[in-house]
DNA sequence: AAGTGTTGCTAACATTCGTTAGTTGTTTTA
DNA sequence: TAAAACAACTAACGAATGTTAGCAACACTT
C-alpha cells in the first residue's frame, strides 16, 4: 500500500492539487481523468477521494489560487507612487514571473476556468472583468499624462495578457532562451508598443 | 422528419462543420458531444454519422482549413517586393482580419488542436512550427536591416500570435469598439513595439 | 501493545459518451 | 411511376467517466 509521499508543510491534498494542475495542462481538465490523476499521484483513483471533494475542486483551487495572487499584486501595485508605464512593467513582470514560475497552475486557470460550475464560474469570471477594468485604468491614466500612446485601453490589456499566455510556447520549446532574456524581450516589445514618443 | 437544411454549394456536411466549431469554440472539443451537436442541427445524434466520419474528423477539416490558409498566406506575403516590416504587418492584418470573421473555427483550431490523433497531430505541429519560423525569418531580416529592433525573433512571433488570439475577447466583450479600430489598435501597439527608431 | 483516526484498496454504481445496426421515410433518377 | 440513392429515425452497444460503499492496512498517540 503505496502512501502518497508528503514532506513537511505540503499536505497530500496539496500533492493532488499540483499533479492536477500538470495534467489539467497536458490534457485538458475534461480530457483529463481521475484514473489519470490517480496514475500520476500513484495510488487508485477511488483513494484521490480522501483527500478531494470533487474533480471540480480541483480546478476551484488552481483558479482561484492563482486569481487572488494576480489581485493582490495590483492592490499594491496601485498603491505605489510611480508612473503608469512603471507600473504597467511592473505588472507584466509579475505575469512573466508567475508565468515562467507557475507555469501549470497560470495556465490552466487561463485556459480551463470555463469549465467551473457556478457561482464559481460567475464569481471568477467577475474578478477577472475587474482585474481587467483596472489594467485598463492604468493605462488610461498614462494616456492622460501623455506616458502613453492613444490607443484603446481594454485592447491594450487584451494583447498584453495573451500575448504573456505565449509563454506557454516557450515553455515547450527545445531550443529555449534563458528566462531573463524572455522576460527582457516581452518588455521591450510590449512595453515599447505602448510609450509615447 | 426534419431535413438539414441546405442552400446551393453548401453541403449538409459543411452546415454540420460549421455549427460543430460554434459548439467546439463555446465549449472545448472534449466538452462538446455529439448530441449537443445533433441538436444545434436539428437533428438526431445517428444521423450525424450519414455525413461525417467521426467526431474527430471534424476538428481535422476545422484545424487543416484553417493551417492552409495562413500557409497560402504566408507563401503569398513571402513573394512580395515590399519591407520585412511591411510583411509582418500585412501578415498580422491578415491574423486579425481571420480572426475578426472566422472567429470560431480560428478559434478551435488554435485553442483544441491537442486533441487530434497521429497521424493528424504531428502534422499540424510540423506546420504550426515551419510557419513560425517562416514568420521568424521575416522577422530576422527585419532586424539584420535595421527596420526592426535586436529581440529574439521567436519570441516575437509567440507575442504577435497569441495577442491576436486575444480578439476572443473582443469578439465577447458587450461593448466592443469597431473592428476597424480593433485592427488599428493592434497594429498600433504590435507594430510599434517592434520598429526600430 | 492497544486503540483511533487516517489513508489506501477493491468492487461497483449510474451516467454519459461515440458509434453501429437496422429500418423507415424522402428525394432524385431513369 | 418504379427504382435507386440519400438522409432521417429508434435502439442499443461497449467503453469510459466521476464517484460511493465497505473494508483492510498503516501510523501515531497513550
Amino acid at each position: 500500500m503505496a502512501r502518497i509521499k508528503t514532506d513537511k508543510n505540503i499536505s497530500r491534498k496539496d500533492v493532488i492539487v499540483t499533479k492536477a494542475a500538470a495534467l489539467f495542462r497536458e490534457k485538458g481538465f475534461k480530457a483529463a481523468s481521475m484514473r489519470d490523476l490517480a496514475e500520476a499521484v500513484g495510488v487508485e483513483a477511488a483513494s484521490l477521494y480522501n483527500h478531494i471533494k470533487s474533480k471540480t475542486e480541483l480546478l476551484h483551487e488552481l483558479c482561484f489560487s492563482v486569481a487572488n495572487r494576480f489581485m493582490h499584486k495590483i492592490d499594491e501595485i496601485e498603491a505605489e507612487p510611480i508612473s503608469s508605464i512603471q507600473k504597467v512593467e511592473k505588472l507584466l513582470r509579475f505575469h512573466i514571473a508567475e508565468m515562467i514560475s507557475h507555469y501549470e497552475e497560470v495556465y490552466v486557470s487561463d485556459r480551463e476556468w470555463k469549465h467551473l460550475a457556478d457561482p464559481y464560474l460567475s464569481n471568477f469570471q467577475n474578478q477577472r472583468r475587474i482585474y481587467r477594468k483596472r489594467f485598463a485604468a492604468i493605462i488610461e491614466t498614462g494616456i492622460r499624462n501623455k506616458e502613453i500612446k492613444k490607443i484603446d485601453a481594454p485592447t491594450a490589456v487584451l494583447i498584453m495578457l495573451h500575448a504573456i499566455s505565449g509563454i506557454e510556447s516557450w515553455h515547450r520549446s527545445t531550443q529555449k532562451i534563458s528566462a531573463e532574456e524572455l522576460e527582457e524581450n516581452m518588455i521591450t516589445i510590449l512595453v515599447g508598443g505602448l510609450v509615447n514618443r
